[in-house]
DNA sequence: CACATTAATGTTATCGAAAACATTTCACAC
DNA sequence: GTGTGAAATGTTTTCGATAACATTAATGTG
């Protein structure tokens, strides 16, 4: 079968142990006997088995990451974030996917992270405070990490400024003079959309802006464009869209166009994330930054700290997000302000035109 | 620290043995004795170690996957498709992500996935056809699967149909009666990219058209967007934008409009991959489908097959891609053809401006 | 009833690496 | 030259689960 110790120790005349040194790299192991185990090990291939390392050590050296579905893009950029900060640390990372947020899934998925002996482990799924805390009790073994679950819990965690964020995304469009407002929130079990849309919901009553519906997407642009198509069918009116995420805010620019909507002037767009290609929307998008990989980052950073702290004192971290201004929001244009310049052109084009015409 | 069989064997009066029969479901323990060792695990949360089945089991149930970054949607999706079929299949999924396709990291990634014992490896990152050879020759007790190498490599592949998809893409540009075409192609070390190039330009001076300019990409939709505006900066001329995946079309999409030149009309755009946004750009995206989750899971399919068989029978799979046509293609408009018509449009805008004009 | 058969369970050895402990060798001090 | 200590290496035991083998008890057969 595979190469072991005592293959290689056989080879370069030694015993097993002090392979061990070699490939540990213990001090005293003379440099002539060094040399030939490497030389054995390299000779025969020899790759450690990371099972017995594992059951002699005690301990595994890598990290757990339980998450939603990687096709979400800043699900990747966190599980990346996550992996970087691991392996930067010296521990591996092993991941665990869970299709829905079923709770019985999740505690399946820890089940089996933990059978791979983890020492930490990393939540990135919506979880109501119940849910982690009582996690947290039932994996006493395990040291957790949650990311965007709902403040104040007892655990540890790390948060993107959801609320914040929504807030100044509707005071941006308050600013650009707009007064009824539809929503478009990401799946109401999510932990960020439902604080997002609590960020949105204050902020426009506490300034008396209109609600004029809003709309439960899953994420992805088809939701925000079916939200649209089904707004303007009810022929409701609003001159401004609060989105939850980028990719929905892609569909809600696509039913916009498409119908021949102008944004941001006789509608505002603003989206949330600020994926990289929302600056290459049409109009590219203004958004509500979040980092995802600094949310990956600060999650490991964190946990592998809190460790040294006392038991009682939690990690609780509240990243920043920031407001990207792009041109899918703009005050709107007073009615007739620039009809006069908006002729001029006209009439240009129609003198393009006609000219061509003859031509023919 | 963690409970083990001795413990549950205590607690319900047996040998590790019969606890050892209760978990891997034995058929000869007797229903009284499976209940009270049942009843014993779940009592004290017994978590089964995987390291010391691995050492004893000899064999893991793991399926290894060596990827790029999954921020990559494709890429994302391929990995699903993996650990779908490998879970289906009863296996675990390691995954290895390795950022740069530098030779000697992808050898690492596989020892690492090695070490953990796993029984299969996949593969999804760009191979010359010869590095793919060498890998299976230096780790001989893995069975590999490649995703995307080179046709005809003496290995396991699946791959999808980049040449005929691409020649697909230029033969329906060619229906539209484009003459002059612009390449936005992948990164050049990227085997579907080459693939995918090839391909257009086979097509393209197979039937006399111009090639223009080509840009390398990265991929994302900024790289597009880059391209186009060089290229109009150096006033070249061109009817038609062949750009190896979505993303980077969205770039192009967006430089396009943002100066005005007018998709599909003026310039004809196919993109590649059909990942599920590109139904939402502006305007919606003719693009060649590759199916990545059927590529992942048919990676494993074939590869948990192809042991069953004899040693020098290679599984060489390729699966189709398909044009998907939407609004950013269309038979270039002869000059003046339409134009009546758009001056009908131009007329009842001007008379609905200038009533508004003189209402203020 | 003695003996074969089977069901249910227990005992021991094993996997590969590493920790704990043991031994050997050599250098140096007094 | 004997004792002390450190450097280099070897031996034994351990980790947790399981395969291989051993035992016991119960059942059935001629």
């Amino acid at each position: 079968m595979s190469v072991t110790f005592k293959d290689v120790a056989k080879l370069a005349g030694v015993s097993t142990q002090t392979v061990s040194r070699v490939t540990n790299g213990a001090d005293n192991v003379s440099p002539e006997t060094r040399d030939r185990v490497n030389q054995a090990i390299n000779a025969l291939g020899y790759i450690p088995n990371k099972g017995a390392q594992m059951l002699s050590r005690g301990k595994s050296k890598t990290l757990g990451i339980v998450s939603l579905d990687i096709a979400l893009h800043g699900v990747a950029l966190i599980v990346n974030g996550v992996r970087q900060q691991a392996y930067e640390k010296g521990y591996g990372a092993a991941l665990s996917i869970v299709e829905n947020n079923e709770f019985g899934r999740i505690k399946a998925a820890i089940r089996e992270l933990a059978s791979q002996q983890v020492d930490y482990i990393v939540v990135n799924v919506p979880l109501t405070q119940e849910m982690a805390e009582q996690l947290v009790e039932q994996f006493t073994s395990l040291n957790f990490m949650f990311i965007d679950v709902p403040e104040h819990s007892k655990v540890n965690y790390v948060c993107a400024e959801h609320t914040e964020g929504a807030k100044m995304a509707v005071q941006h469009l308050i600013a650009c003079q707009r007064e009824n407002f539809l929503l478009v929130t990401g799946p109401n079990a999510s932990t960020g959309s439902s604080l997002r849309r609590a960020g949105w919901r204050d902020e426009l009553t506490q300034n008396g802006k209109n609600i004029v519906a809003s709309y439960e997407g899953d994420w992805d642009a088809q939701s925000g464009y079916l939200a649209i198509r089904d707004a303007l069918a009810k022929k409701q009116s609003f001159d401004a869209v609060l989105v939850a995420n980028d990719q929905m805010a892609l569909g809600v620019l696509c039913a916009l166009n498409e119908l021949g909507i102008s944004v941001p002037d006789k509608v505002s767009v603003v989206g949330f994330d600020n994926i990289s290609d929302s600056a290459f929307f049409t109009p590219p998008l203004t958004t509500v930054e979040q980092d995802f990989l600094a949310l990956g980052q600060q999650a490991v950073k964190r946990l592998l700290d809190s460790t040294e702290q006392s038991p009682h004192s939690y990690c609780q971290l509240i990243l920043p997000t920031r407001l990207i201004v792009r041109s899918s929001t703009s005050v709107k244009t007073k009615q007739g302000e620039n009809a006069q310049e908006i002729l001029n052109h006209l009439d240009k084009a129609r003198a393009l035109l006609q000219s061509s015409l003859e031509r023919n």
